[in-house]
RNA sequence: GGGCCUGUAGCUCAGGUGGUUAGAGCGCACGCCUGAUAAGCGUGAGGUCACAGGUUCAACUCCUGUCAGGCCCA
């Protein structure tokens, strides 16, 4: 039976798994034959009307190629995905495309420019001139958005076909869309939810504005854009104007305010400056007598004026900054003629100004700073704004008129040194916020938008959030939870295209009168149209439906803006289910989430607007509360990961070229290495190096040895005929060994479902490889490696039915984050499919025995002194000894009872275990200073330095779980004497005699280095053995052929062999073992097959022997 | 400048309610094994646990500060 040979030339009933089969070949089958046998569809069959877990899919944008990142956040959803599967939940797993937005934009924008620089023979740069909006008003919205549309989805195949190769089990059939109709549709009724509830409204704010986009980004957007750069730091001196009963005024000095700015082009702008009124100020005027003076923050003078400034500049008077409040001074630029309304020219109190940069004094320009815009509304000052929406200064202006704002620092440089109010420029780099599509610097601007006024709900975004738990928490607690406490009002209009269109419509005569429109159905009433067929909620059809206003005069028009596409993924809970229009029970079977995962960077993006709307929305959404009353969260778990650096340490960025192509790592590779390195170096939410070399030496090492210990152990030789049946013993009728490495098996079990249960992948998978690579593969089949070689008899069928058992359950453990080569296993083994299996057997069935478990460890730590001691011995392991002694901290452990597998392990003829009332063992005695301490207090380190001094007596009383007396004299009145415990000290037990010991941690070995004559022999046999299997190797003989053996050597090792002649035939398979000249041993090169023969010649302790063997032909027969 | 994280062996990372000799893998050295073989295994050498103070009988661990790096935000 064993020996027959399937369709693909494979023999017997498991399949074989060469390790120079390549990852990538195998996953690529596996990926072919889930496609064809549907598995995904038949996992979530399986679980139908199951315990739903419910997982969110954050959506990505398929407009750009999927990188190496994508896999690491898409590892750990798929992970706990199935893991939670396998456990018996039914997991709804719900792709989703982010497809409305300025990324979109871009690209199609780019498409245009392109195409106009072609057709008009245009340079980039006259292009780009040109403006981003200009040009896709020249070719229609409608066409623009028309290609967006299509744009969108560039590279939805090569993200789906990626998706499918790393094995991220997702329904990508029924994947919602935030573009359909049906997803506008849903948005439009949260955001009139909001309006009716007063959440909505139109504000005027300093916004982070493109200027080449032409549109303000939210502040997670700006979050993306973070660039050093270059930047001027100019310091204007300006006139103080009035105060004459100051010194310097009355000594008819010129006086002047030094003011720090970054951004010189705001000067032209300014109407006041801000000084902090608690801190000090002072008037300074150089030594060297020249007639004017300077005033700025006391703490700043050093940085400003040098360290040594004391010595050059003298200081006229020193004031606090609320003396300085009030004061009047000189703009430095006087292009703006100043409105009717706002003060101007003035000094203003702020604390926002620190001591911290600059002079103390910071120039205010309301319409382009947030903190200036405030003060200006606090201090009712002028409003300037001679930019444009381009970020250009208004053609009126002289010199810089038409001018891109960052682009003419020199000329108001220049304009500032003219006018003899430049103190001193240079440049200095610091972080500044870039558009993070089209790398142009933003510009703070003050303008109109819509909000959503989170700040009203701000303490239940606080308290919702505390009902996340955040892996790590501190994401939650600090980068999050601090950033929610300091919440400003959301702004989500953009003055952009392709998006969901605001569903506001405003009267063009009175703006004072808004209506929300909630669905489609509203609008076709509110309108008095009827809606198409092929109705598009899309900008610019949707700007064509206006109405009369209900007021009576004016019309109704939509406002322009479309919304910040981060409100579109955040409303996917609801949206995805075209909530609450069709099936509305749909939401409530999946609402909140029970698990979400993404990048820190995700932090004020998704993370935020799920939170957000969610609060806003309150009980307009089910179970979900109710304003106000901290209940849920719309995810109850979420694992943040951090990025994924180049191999060096530096992220990665297309600009540096160090990025990674997916593809051909996991061509390389394989992905199921892939995935465990990601998810096992190190906790997924810190940055981790992405090193192909580390790949190879961790992962896909631990794969290697898992398909060895398949291949090689286990399916090669249970084709001879073993396969799980009745005729196996049972668990407890096996030997020490199978049954400790079944406990351990359990352990791993629960252990690896416990930590999965946690949301702690990384400590789960080291778990799994340390099973696999330190009890498996290191201990038990090498120990047990010769139980394999035969099929029939109890300890055989033991030993196979044990690694059986360890090798399908850990192909079950694997299969969360390996899920290729543990299917292959799953299937190879029990011939289903492991992601329809069961994660963990049922309590019953996992064998555990606590107490074997540390005997083992004992015996293991015992071979490590063992095996130091033969090297220090210099005896290899081959020859064998005499005796090991042993002895243990804990007398009565059980490591006795395993002398044995010492024994076979380091090749002794016999192990003994010595007690501690044993003459050969002396006891020595060290304190516990954990339990001292508690006892002793301060003298803890004198009675320490004491317990050495005990006696063998003592000793052995301690050692029988005695207490002790002990004098102490040198500690004082207070302890004339202490009385020692057992758990106060520890006792090492030492064996002493004529023999190499090793110590370490209580444990010791004794090993008797001694080679008698007739160990010799027996360990030349086992040379010759030895040397027989690496010629059989050599001469490229199977593990089953039969040969014939011819030995000559020197009288001992003749000798030597021919004492052990059976046992030398029966390891090497000869049927005849032909020893000395004497036995008409053929000579080499005789064999008429060539591979057939082998000979070699060696030596022993300087013994020659000489070594020939043949395959045996059929006509040898058995001897 | 603020928030959060990190700093442990050449490299990548564990760990510890404060307590005796701080661990693993890789790499390195030496060796073993030879029916997992372009495999397997063992032993060993490598660390003032970033630095400085403080608390304590005892600090790598707790506290404070400093330095360096990262991320996010100003």
């Amino acid at each position: 039976m064993p020996s027959t040979f399937d369709a693909n030339g494979v023999r017997g009933p498991y399949p074989l798994l060469p390790p120079e089969r390549a990852a990538d070949a195998l996953e690529r089958e596996l990926v072919a034959q889930w496609r064809d046998e549907q598995l995904y569809e038949q996992v979530q069959a399986a679980r139908e009307g199951a315990e739903p877990w419910v997982f969110y899919d954050g959506p990505p944008t398929a407009n750009g190629k999927p990188g190496i990142h994508h896999v690491f956040a898409r590892a750990i959803k798929d992970l706990f995905c199935r893991h939670r599967v396998m456990r018996g939940h039914y997991v709804s797993r719900r792709a989703g495309w982010d497809t409305h937005g300025l990324p979109v934009e871009i690209e199609v924008e780019k498409q245009i420019a392109r195409e106009k620089m072609a057709r008009d023979g245009l340079t980039a740069e006259q292009v780009a001139a040109i403006g981003g909006k200009k040009l896709i008003e020249e070719v229609g919205i409608a066409e623009f958005n028309r290609r967006c549309r299509e744009s969108v989805f560039t590279y939805k195949a090569e993200w789906e076909a990626l998706m499918e190769r790393i094995g991220h089990a997702m329904d990508y059939q029924q994947a919602y869309v935030t573009y359909t109709n049906e997803y506008v549709e849903s948005v439009w009724w949260s955001l009139r939810t909001l309006f009716d509830r007063g959440m909505l409204h139109r504000g005027h704010k300093v916004v982070p504005f493109c200027p080449r986009c032409g549109t303000a980004l939210s502040s997670h957007e700006v979050a993306l854009g973070y660039q050093d750069v270059s930047d001027p730091s100019v310091y204007v001196a300006l006139d103080l104007a009035g105060d004459a009963a100051a010194p310097a005024a009355a000594a008819g000095l010129r006086r002047r305010i030094l003011v720090w700015t970054t951004t010189p082009w705001t000067l032209v702008s300014n109407v006041a400056l801000a000084v902090n009124p608690e801190l000090t100020y002072v008037e300074v005027r150089k030594k060297s007598g020249q007639p004017w003076t300077l005033t700025l923050a006391e703490a700043r003078a050093a940085a400003v004026l040098g360290d040594d400034w004391s010595s050059r500049w003298d200081v006229l008077q020193t004031v606090t900054g609320d003396a300085l409040v009030g004061q009047r001074y000189v703009r430095p630029l006087d292009w703006v003629p100043y409105p009717d309304e706002g003060a101007h020219e003035v000094i203003v109190g702020e604390s926002f100004v620190s001591a911290d940069d600059g002079s103390g004094v910071v120039h205010m320009a309301p319409a382009f700073g947030a903190d200036d815009y405030a003060a200006g509304q606090r201090h009712g000052l002028a409003f300037l704004q001679p930019v444009t929406q381009r970020g250009e200064f208004d053609a009126s202006i002289p010199l810089v008129g038409g001018r891109f704002v960052k682009a003419v620092d020199q000329e108001i440089l220049g304009e500032l040194e003219r006018r003899d109010v430049l103190w001193k420029a240079s440049t200095f780099v610091h972080a500044y916020p870039h558009c993070w599509r089209c790398g142009t610097p933003l510009l703070y601007y003050a303008r109109s938008s819509w909000f959503i006024r989170t700040t009203s709900v701000k303490d239940d975004l606080v308290a919702r959030n505390a009902a996340i738990a955040w892996h790590p928490p501190e994401v939650g607690a600090g980068r999050f939870g601090e950033w929610l406490s300091n919440n400003v009002d959301w702004a989500i209009s953009r003055d952009r295209y392709w998006g969901t269109p605001l569903p506001l419509w405003v009267n063009d005569a009175d703006p004072t009168e808004v209506q929300a429109i909630g669905s489609f159905a509203e609008l076709a009433a509110a309108s008095g149209r009827a809606l198409p067929p092929n109705f598009d909620p899309h900008r610019p059809f949707i700007d064509d439906y206006t109405w009369p206003a209900p007021s009576g005069t004016g019309t109704m028009r939509r406002t322009s803006e479309v919304i910040d596409v981060w409100y579109d993924s955040g409303a996917m809970p609801f949206a995805q289910w075209h909530y609450p229009f069709t099936h509305p029970e749909r939401l409530a079977q999946h609402y909140p989430a029970d698990f979400i995962a993404e990048g820190v960077d995700q932090t004020r993006g998704w993370f935020y607007s799920l939170l957000a709307i969610a609060t806003a929305l309150g009980d307009a959404l089910p179970r979900n509360g109710r304003a106000g009353e901290a209940v849920a969260a719309p995810y109850r778990h979420v694992v943040v990961n951090d990025l994924v650096l180049d191999a060096k340490g530096q992220k990665m960025s297309k600009s540096k070229g160090n990025t990674v192509d997916p593809w051909a790592v996991i061509e390389r590779h394989g992905i199921d290495a892939v995935r465990l390195f990601l998810v096992g170096s190190s906790q997924v939410w810190v940055p981790r190096r992405f090193d192909e070399a580390a790949i190879r030496d961790t992962a896909g090492r631990f794969l290697v040895t898992l398909k060895n210990i398949y291949h090689g152990i286990f399916a090669q030789y249970a084709n001879f005929g073993w396969s799980p049946s009745a005729l196996d013993p049972a668990v407890a009728a096996r030997p020490p060994l199978d049954r400790w490495i079944l406990s351990r098996l359990s352990e791993t079990e629960q252990a690896v479902d416990a930590l999965l249960g946690d949301y702690d992948a990384t400590l789960a998978v080291k778990r799994l490889i340390d099973f696999v690579d330190g009890d498996l593969s290191k201990w038990y089949v090498r120990l047990s490696r010769a139980r394999f070689y035969e099929v029939d008899g109890a300890d055989h069928r033991a030993a196979f039915a044990t690694l059986h058992e360890c090798l399908t359950v850990t192909s079950r453990l694997l299969a969360p984050f390996a899920p290729f080569v543990s299917d292959w296993l799953h299937r190879a083994l029990m011939g289903t499919s492991v992601h329809l299996a069961s994660f963990v057997r049922p309590a019953a069935t996992r064998y555990r025995e606590p107490a074997l478990d540390a005997a083992m460890d004992e015996v293991r730590t015992l071979c490590t002194l063992a095996h130091a001691a033969r090297d220090v011995a210099d005896v290899k392991v081959r020859q064998p000894l005499a005796l090991l002694r042993c002895v243990v901290p804990d007398e009565h452990s059980g490591a006795a009872a395993l002398g044995g597998l010492i024994a076979a392990e380091l090749n002794v003829k016999a192990v003994e275990f010595l007690g501690s009332g044993d003459a050969l063992v002396t006891l020595e005695g060290k304190g516990n200073f954990r339990t001292l301490g508690k006892a002793f207090g301060k003298a803890t380190p004198q009675v320490a330095a004491l317990v050495p001094t005990l006696d063998q007596g003592a000793l052995r009383e301690l050692a029988a779980g005695r207490e002790v007396r002990l004098a102490t004299p040198g500690l004082g009145p207070d302890w004339p004497e202490v009385l020692l415990t057992p758990e106060q000290v520890t006792i090492i037990r030492r064996a002493s005699g004529d023999a190499i010991v090793q110590e370490s941690g209580g444990y010791v070995v004794a090993l008797d280095p001694t080679i008698t004559p007739a160990l010799w022999r027996e360990g030349a046999a086992r040379e010759v053995v030895s040397r027989v299997q690496r010629l059989r190797r050599e001469t490229g003989l199977d593990v089953s052929d039969r040969i014939t053996l011819d030995i000559r050597g020197g009288a001992t090792i003749e000798t030597a062999a021919r004492e052990r002649r059976d046992w030398i035939a029966g390891e090497v398979l000869a049927t005849a073992v032909r020893i000395g000249a004497d036995e008409g041993a053929d000579e080499a090169g005789t064999a008429s097959v060539p591979g057939s023969t082998g000979s070699a010649t060696a030596s022993l302790d300087d013994n020659a022997m000489h070594l020939l063997i043949r395959k045996a032909g059929p006509d040898d027969g058995d001897r």
